[in-house]
DNA sequence: TATAATAACGACAAGGGTGTCATTTTTGTA
DNA sequence: TACAAAAATGACACCCTTGTCGTTATTATA
């Protein structure tokens, strides 16, 4: 005579499928993942995951946005921690490429979503995700140099939107090679180096580099 | 009482298959595209099909090698075509990523290349050939820029290795987006642009800028 | 024109993935 | 303890793809 079920217990439950599921994506990538590996990670049974997503695609996709969220409250956290100094940041940033995406490479959440992007960008219905990932990544990189701008850190010559694309497409390609090249193959290290370079005559750093890393 | 083909008849079937496949990859991707696809674009069987490629890997992989051999050939071509210059044979590469890649995206064989690499580098068996394409790239590029070093058109202050792989990352993550997002949301040409300066520096060029573009 | 070698065909069996839904289990309340 | 509502289950029917292989069509020669 009253509704049977604990209150967020079904949000409990998504978490879980949410989570378990993100780590078979990292693990064997976006269409190699079928929902009965999510079954296997998750022990909930089929009709299960129907009950809380309606498709692998569903559960992709809200992976997809808790790892933007999660990417942005990252940047606010490193910005903090280097007492709001933007240079300092975008070096912390770059610095998760030099070697980590080496090392936890087999478990790659980012590789899943980049082939997802590359394997779906064709129909239509999927552009939307794709083009909004990117451009709060574009925004969140352009407010991020504006706010160098503001303290004095920086004084581009260029447009601020241009410089975050820049930044974007080059280390979206280092990912790229990161995820499929083994490890050694490519100096990762020394293109972040070079990278880091073009970025401080681009962004006319004014800083004298003391503790560059 | 005498073999019953004519000569390289089997070599022409291959092409036709080859040529026909290769449309149907940069139309539909690389997953997306099945057997029966192929079929339908060849006019050939199903089991003609397998008759000269063992699967739909087979086929990819035949193309990839093709057009590695393209891709080499037409630096060449562009290098003669520019007097032995190789700066303004990078300004010509470089230009194919304004705008061509957003006209004939639709027909993107490169798109499907990268969905290939980044869906497959996890089975070991197909590291090989992935590795194998970025180093023939690397290569390439690298001994393109010592020809300008000999040439006395640069004089880089860091490792040409190092150049030429920051040259692919860019590239790479500027093909992606280029062929991920539609048109006019990222201004790949003004990317280009900081890049050629990027590069200008990095290889330290000699040539005064008489036409530049 | 007959024929033997072989190229081309297409029906088929097998495998695997998907989403549904009738049934069973669980759980909070009376 | 009883029970009703909701959660969880897993068998099922459907769909699509793959690679094979016995059969048919073709073709250069004699």
């Amino acid at each position: 005579m009253s509704p049977k079920v604990p209150d967020q217990h079904k949000e409990q439950r998504q978490r879980e499928i949410l989570s378990a599921s993100k780590k078979v994506f990292a693990k064997k990538g976006y269409e190699a993942t079928s929902i009965k590996d999510i079954m296997e990670a998750t022990g909930i049974s089929r009709g299960g995951i129907y009950d809380y997503f309606s498709n692998k695609e569903h559960i992709f996709l809200s992976l997809l946005e808790q790892s933007m969220e999660d990417n942005r409250k990252e940047i606010d956290t490193l910005l903090q921690k280097n007492n709001g100094s933007v240079w300092k940041t975008l070096l912390a940033i770059w610095d998760d490429y030099r070697e980590a995406k080496n090392e936890d490479k087999e478990d790659s959440f980012s590789a899943a979503i980049i082939e997802y992007g590359i394997a779906h960008w064709r129909k239509p219905e999927n552009r939307g995700y794709i083009e909004n990932r990117y451009g709060k990544a574009a925004g969140i990189f352009s407010s991020l140099i504006q706010k160098g701008i503001d303290n004095g850190e920086f004084d581009p010559v260029t447009s601020v939107d241009d410089i975050s694309r820049f930044m974007i497409s080059f280390l979206d390609g280092i990912a790229i090679s990161a995820i499929t090249l083994t490890h050694g193959f490519m100096q990762t290290g020394k293109q972040i180096d070079l990278f880091e370079n073009s970025m401080k005559s681009m962004l006319n750093v004014k800083e004298p580099d003391l503790s560059q890393r």
